[in-house]
DNA sequence: TTGTAAGCGTTATCAC
DNA sequence: GTGATAACGCTTACAA
């Protein structure tokens, strides 16, 4: 009743709810989170005080006292990609509906940045890591993380056996499907814009690939990049036997494909045929319309988030990994409705 | 000494610390923090049993305790965002680099979810919080910070006058830009695919065009979407006396009128020229090649980051505004170099 | 059913 | 200079 003189008071208190209604702050800790039993009447008086207080109880608090933060680390290579950003989105979206906040960490593609980002989280306690490694080993990771039993989901780059669970997409199938579809354009000479072989996507695009091809002639790996993918194709195409098809592992290298062939006046995909992981927004509006195999990037975040709380729930159940769905846009780069 | 048994020990707290140095927890946080006076040799023990024990504060009990929690509250309509992701990734580089972490919550456009992300962001009690707004009221939204004086920077989508400060575009000087090319190419008849009226950027670029071109008949408000670009560029063109050119309020109002055009066979830059806002890192492939003003949108972020941390840092110096440069940059479909 | 008291890991105010 | 001691706001044995 005191305190009202002032427009800012100071947020109420638990103490001050249980003040108000007449018992002890142990009581209306009780009404207020449904423990113990107390009598209706108690229980409804606590209620309403800290309805009328418009009493928050403090996460700091609480986190302190129960070792819980209700806090999740995420933790990226690269937020401002398109990709991980999507991932984000996803997972936050799902993170929130469990009444998990998410604490961002941007590794900046190093693993220092990515060992300082673990320990900064381990620090804060978080009760679960989501994170898309820049490639710690397992044991710098171990260690970062304080050999903590933090459960931890790896997406998109993963770390071997690591954490509680990984999702990936289904880059096998999607690799397969680029493969089939060119060849049933009766291609032949297929070349592979391949992804740095220190990452998951990178590494299973490009096995799928040589699985399905059984040489590696006309694979070269690149960075992620538009430059890697356009140097790549340069030289591809300067090839005595060039090939008459290329998948890209992802857009940057389709774009950068795309660059190169613009450059050296080839047209798709008359005389070269190209198809890429990833189908961006802006992939029917290129020219020609890019063929893709396409997936929501959001669910791969999504399903990570599932999988943490699920771990941070119940802990047991053992590792999971679950695989993202993935499917093919045909469009005219490949040579479909083309002529 | 002891607690060596398992290899899991916890974590060394304050008190492990003082005792391993023998002295009592007070002087041992003096020492760490470098406060009050106390002698070297104490100082030094202190900081050895701390490097020895690999201390690590507890942010939580700091901040209980302090009442900072070196948190910053970023709140976005849509984290996917290319732009929003680019500014998250800025702002997290500065806060971070100041010591700072940020806690992400995406207000999913809706006024409701920024009500409740503020909310929980003042209740875990962030030391400062950077929003572009999805577009509340000035009282709801001091309401729901809790009337705190927690510091707060709005970006891109501003309130009013609000908050210690805001960081948008040059967007006067953008759009004036792109109508002063438009006119060197001789056009007269230029449309604009004006954005929301409710956004900052939506109103200051269409607010602009109105002010150089004198007449709002050829302008056309839409939602910030690829199909409201297109559906406003076929009514543009169904026009009896259609527009000579085009410009795009986003590269998604863009990449509609692109699309448009191609539906309707009209090809540009000859027979209807285009310019837009953004410029996306595909800009110079697709067909043809857009001209574009571009800029930094993690200059965005971080610019709002450092205005952020002086604030919090001390207080006063009053309301500060700053405004992220743009440049022109000139491709084909404007006319530059055709035919 | 409810209250008392201890404690989570810090920092700040005092004495000594 | 340094050490008790009391918070910070909450939860949870343990008593009553």
């Amino acid at each position: 009743m005191r305190e009202q003189v002032t427009g800012r008071r100071r947020a109420a208190t638990l103490a001050d709810v249980a003040a108000s209604a007449g018992v002890s702050a142990s009581t209306a800790s009780r009404a207020l989170n449904g423990r113990g039993e107390l009598s209706a009447a108690t229980r409804a008086a606590v209620l309403e005080a800290a309805e009328r207080l418009d009493f928050q109880p403090s996460p700091l608090a609480r986190s302190l006292r129960t070792r819980q933060t209700y806090t999740v680390g995420f933790v990226v290579p690269d937020v401002a990609s398109p990709f991980y950003a999507a991932s984000l989105k996803g997972a936050q979206g799902a993170l929130e509906a469990a009444g998990y906040r998410v604490m961002l960490m941007d590794s900046d593609q190093s693993i220092e940045g990515e060992v300082a980002a673990l320990r900064t989280l381990a620090n804060h306690q978080v009760d679960g890591l989501l994170v898309a490694t820049a490639g710690v080993e397992r044991t710098r990771f171990d260690q970062a993380v304080g050999g903590a039993d933090t459960p931890c989901v790896f997406l998109d780059n993963v770390l071997d056996g690591a954490g509680v669970g990984a999702v990936m997409l289904e880059n096998a199938a999607g690799m397969t499907l680029l493969v089939d579809h060119l060849r049933e354009h009766g291609h032949t000479r297929i070349a592979l814009l391949a992804g740095p072989q220190q990452e998951t996507s990178g590494r299973e695009r490009l096995q799928s690939f040589v699985a399905a091809e059984r040489s590696e002639e006309l694979v070269r790996v690149c960075a992620w990049t538009q430059a890697a993918g356009r140097g790549a194709t340069l030289a591809l195409l300067a090839l005595e036997r060039p090939p008459t098809a290329v998948i890209a592992s992802s857009v940057e290298l389709a774009l950068g494909c795309l660059a190169a062939c613009r450059e050296q006046g080839v047209s798709l995909p008359d005389e070269l045929a190209l198809v890429t992981f990833d189908d961006p927004d802006f992939g029917a509006l290129l020219e020609p319309p890019l063929t893709a195999v396409g997936y929501d990037p959001r669910e791969v975040g999504r399903a990570a988030a599932v999988l943490l709380v699920e771990a941070m729930q119940d802990h047991g159940k053992g590792r999971r990994e679950v695989r993202v769905p993935i499917t093919l846009v045909r469009r005219r780069s490949c040579g479909c409705g083309a002529r």
